[in-house]
RNA sequence: GGGAGCAUAGCUCAGCUGGGAGAGCAUCUGCCUUACAAGCAGAGGGUCACAGGUUCGAGCCCUGUUGUUCCCACCA
């Protein structure tokens, strides 16, 4: 027997769970074996942002991955969890800007870009080690000695080595494109990065006098303030009612510029009024207007969205309130024709919500779309597999219409852009490493300002942690990685760009499958978030509950790709069940006399133990398919329904009466039984629950073989000497007609002290041989029933009992309790009706000579058994009736 | 505008390739039965959103409708 022999009387996780996972640490169990040469299961981790500390989607993210984690670790599999965590460029800046604000009243500038960068490493520094042990916390499995961050040394190595790969090959470039910029964060933004919104607004119709005539056009627009930077005014040549007016000069209002109509089919006919401003310095598609037209690009706004000396006497106006003056002067000086209001979709940024200005501006881009072709190509043909497999509609719609990355941030926390410049000759170079001096001239160099992308870095992830670009062991034995598990939120933001980028560096796919999860809700469905201040710590819950069961809330009942509600019951019920399993283990521990599981010979097992094993056979089978299949909550409901309703509610009842014995053979069976299949259920449950499985574990005999922790043990697999299906059929039948009595019992009100007489018919002896009476006798007192040794109908009549009839046997409850006679002639009548109806149903289904002729032939003589099964009892009831008169 | 998900018991959700509707919680009844009251034994409760269709047979497959959630696009 194992050192911890006693099992405490209460459930207390916080008692253990530290202890437990310092164990596994200090027992290097999370680090896998260098010279292993079983196949190979890796993952690694979504990042998670050094901007805070870890919440319920993330409690999610890492117990799904544990799960799969370790189970595959137990299987056999040579195992590694690359741990680490994420920058965050923009998200954390704006963290540190805000407590810089309001603790010492500072800005970023006021400390300069090398003093704030040190006060961000420091947050680092304090957020990361609390993220590490939050995931300690939850039990995570994950190879600390592999720990990484997107900022590390290797991790930029690899980011300067892609920039500069890109860059040679012509997939990087600089140029002067309209991009989203963030007024807030003052950077530009990807596509990616703007979330949109939709906003009530108006519709300003404005008159454009048109030069040397009486008449004008009018325009509507949603943005007025942006006419200062308008350089023409469009209509669709193929417009019959405005063509007319292509090739006149517009004088424009206020401002008094002179700008061209031209004809672009941009121009949607019937939409509108037919003429549309362009402003090609201020809206994506007037930029493109723009550059088919040559049309000059009028910069109104600076950075932080106020307008400039273009916007004449609004210079220094916030855009919002220069709109609203601009709005009244027109109005006044009668070019306002009327407001119509509007509704549309405003883009803010993802990580302020401020609304986002386009602009055109000076930026790195990464060239999409020939990376994007292979990398769709990949999921096209199954070589990277989404589960569910829906979201590959997403990614492919995502990948197909792909515009151009913009990778540069004006931020300076980040991977700094390895571009120099010449501060003589202008030349740039963009290098590996860092250089003082200009290659061309030799003059003196200075670095571009600014940042990559924070997803710039992540999307290298997979092949950054395992030491790429050096060709390290551990990047030929563990990349590709076998599985991704990550929330469908960040599909594009992230998943989509590793995929790209692993095919064009590594050359090959960076994972084989994307398990996508959805998001955890509060338990009025609600997303949760600091605003609503409905977020859930999952610390407070593991201090609560304990972190098993805040797993097992998490996974129970998930299933891919769908969102889940968090909530207290949830918590109560998962708890409960540790508890149930807590106690059940102290109970077998209670009685057990052996050290180690040895499996008794078939020959030796009685009937429940038979179909205990042939049970939780299937359950072995049914919880390793559906962890393949990354059904994790279906493999937990299967666990939990066996747990609780085979192995507690009717094993261990049953188990009672030979575990009370001394020094017998069937003792020693019973022990070695309930001891390998609770051994059992522990394994299956271990990548769930890692805690409480192993504290268990340790204080219970193991089978040969098996290591000094389960989570480095043997995973369960189906074992073919344990198929008994005649008997466990028979037992599932027992199960029924004791469920038939307590029913009735529980009906008539029967006291619990009168026991129903259960006879044991010869087709029990049959089925279970010669142990069929001592089962009978456990089973009596394992359920209520008072057991007659024969099956003979001549010792009961209508006066003395009343009879309980499932298909396949009889019980018999004593007339004597009966408190009402009535009441039982009119259920055995109901009863009758009952059946009646369902005999009518199958003669009916079996009379349909398309039924019998179409449906395939072991449906039908399922539905014959069926039939007969009814008769039989509809025939017992009818007897049981008369008998009452 | 395009795409996707969801709609099953009072609540939260399962229901695999079509073959007599399930669990947990809640409710009601009876039990402190020496592992567990965080428990045990029972019970009630559902036109599987609606309308068609395919099929011997539909919660499941097809079409449409309604409601709801999300993603993408952005007609100024």
């Amino acid at each position: 027997m194992n050192p911890n022999t006693e099992l405490p009387k209460t459930y207390a996780p916080s008692e253990f769970e530290d202890r437990i996972y310092q164990n596994w640490v200090d027992k290097g169990y999370f680090t896998p074996d260098p010279d292993s040469t079983a196949p190979s299961f890796s993952v690694v981790i979504p990042p998670p942002n050094v901007t805070g500390q870890l919440h319920m989607g993330h409690a999610l993210d890492e117990t799904l991955q544990d799960i799969l984690v370790r189970t595959k670790r137990m299987q056999g599999y040579n195992t590694l969890w690359v741990p680490g965590t994420d920058h965050a460029g923009i998200a954390t800046q704006i963290k540190v800007e805000e407590r810089l604000r309001v603790d010492e009243g500072l800005t970023r500038y006021d400390l300069g870009r090398e003093k704030f960068l040190e006060r961000v490493w420091a947050w680092k520094d304090s957020y990361e080690a609390r993220i590490t042990g939050q995931l300690k916390k939850l039990g995570a499995s994950c190879d600390w000695t592999r720990q990484r961050f997107t900022m590390d040394e290797g991790c930029s190595k690899a980011v300067r080595e892609v920039f500069v790969n890109l860059y040679e090959k012509g997939l990087i470039y600089r140029g002067y494109r309209i991009i989203n910029w963030c007024p807030r964060c003052l950077t530009a933004l990807s596509d990616a990065e703007v979330e949109y919104k939709d906003q009530p607004g108006n519709f300003w119709h404005i008159k454009y006098p048109i030069k040397d005539e009486d008449g004008y056009v009018v325009v509507a627009t949603t943005r007025p303030e942006t006419m200062f930077g308008d350089t023409a005014v469009a209509v669709n040549p193929e417009d019959e009612n405005m063509n007319h007016l292509i090739g006149k000069t517009l004088i424009l209002p206020v401002v008094g510029r002179e700008i061209p109509v031209i004809a672009d089919d941009y121009v949607e006919i019937g939409f509108g009024t037919g003429c549309v401003k362009i402003t090609p310095a201020h809206d994506p598609n007037d930029f493109m207007v723009g550059q088919r037209h040559n049309l000059e690009q009028i910069k109104v706004m600076n950075d932080d969205a106020t307008m400039n000396a273009y916007a004449g006497k609004y210079e220094g106006m916030d855009r919002y309130a220069c709109r609203k003056a601009l709005v009244a002067d027109l109005e006044a000086e009668g070019y306002l024709l009327k407001v119509e209001p509007h509704d549309h979709n405003v883009g803010v940024c993802y990580r302020c919500g401020t609304t986002v200005e386009p602009l055109t501006s000076d930026q790195w881009f990464v060239k999409m779309k020939p990376l994007a072709a292979p990398a769709i190509e990949a999921v096209e043909n199954d070589s990277i597999r989404f589960v569910p497999d829906r979201f590959s509609k997403n990614y492919f719609n995502w990948m197909n219409n792909i515009l151009d990355w913009c990778i540069s941030r004006q931020l300076w926390w980040g991977h700094r852009i390895p571009a120099f410049y010449c501060d003589d000759c202008g030349e740039m170079t963009v290098s590996k490493t860092d250089i003082e001096v200009c290659p061309k001239c030799g003059g003196k160099v200075h670095q571009d300002s600014d940042v990559l992308d924070t997803w710039f870095s992540s999307a290298l992830w997979p092949f950054s942690t395992l030491g790429w670009p050096e060709v390290t062991e551990d990047l030929k034995k563990y990349y590709p990685t076998s599985v991704l598990v990550t929330g469908y939120d960040i599909i594009t933001f992230w998943v989509s760009r590793m995929i790209f980028s692993g095919l064009e560096h590594m050359g090959e796919k960076p994972f084989s499958t994307v398990f996508i999860h959805g998001l955890v809700r509060d338990a009025q469905g609600r997303k949760m978030s600091k605003s609503l201040g409905n977020g859930i710590d999952p610390l407070e819950v593991i201090g609560t509950y304990g972190a098993d069961a805040l797993r097992f809330a998490l996974a129970t009942g998930n299933s891919p790709g769908n969102d889940m509600r968090f909530s207290d019951e949830k918590m109560e019920a998962a708890r409960n069940f540790a508890n149930k399993l807590w106690n059940a283990s102290r109970f077998v521990r209670m009685n057990l006399t052996i050290d180690e599981i040895l499996l008794p010979e078939t020959e030796k097992l009685a009937p429940e133990d038979k179909w205990l094993l042939h049970k939780f056979n299937h359950l072995v089978e049914n919880v390793r398919t559906n962890i393949d299949k990354y059904e994790v909550g279906v493999a937990l409901g299967a666990i939990y329904d066996f747990t609780w309703d085979v192995f507690c509610d009717w094993y261990i009842e049953l188990a009672k009466a030979r575990l009370n014995e001394k020094d017998t053979e069937e003792n020693l069976t019973c022990q070695n039984v309930i001891s390998y299949v609770l051994n059992g259920i522990l394994k299956l449950l271990h990548p769930y629950m890692p805690f409480i499985t192993e504290e268990i574990f340790g204080s219970l005999p193991t089978m040969a073989g098996d290591k000094e922790s389960i989570m480095i043990s043997a995973y369960p697999a189906v074992n073919d000497a344990h198929v008994f299906t005649e008997e466990a059929a028979e037992m599932e039948r027992i199960i029924e007609l004791i469920r038939a009595i307590r029913n009735r019992r529980s009906e008539m009100n029967i006291a619990p002290s009168r026991k129903a007489a259960l006879f044991i018919a010869t087709k029990y002896v049959d089925t279970f041989g010669p142990a069929t009476h001592a089962f009978f006798a456990r089973l009596a007192s394992a359920a209520d029933v008072s057991v007659a040794e024969s099956f003979d109908e001549s010792i009961v009549s209508a006066d003395t009992a009343v009879q309980v009839i499932t298909p396949t046997a009889t019980a018999y409850l004593p007339l004597a309790d009966l408190v009402d006679f009535e009441k039982e002639k009119a259920r055995l009548d109901g009863e009758i009706a009952k059946l009646e109806q369902e005999v009518i149903r199958f003669e009916k289904k079996l009379s349909n000579e398309s039924f019998v002729s179409k449906a395939p032939a072991a449906v039908v003589e399922g539905e014959k058994a069926k039939l007969a099964a009814a008769i039989d009892k509809l025939e017992g009831t009818r007897a049981a009736r008369a008998k009452l008169g």
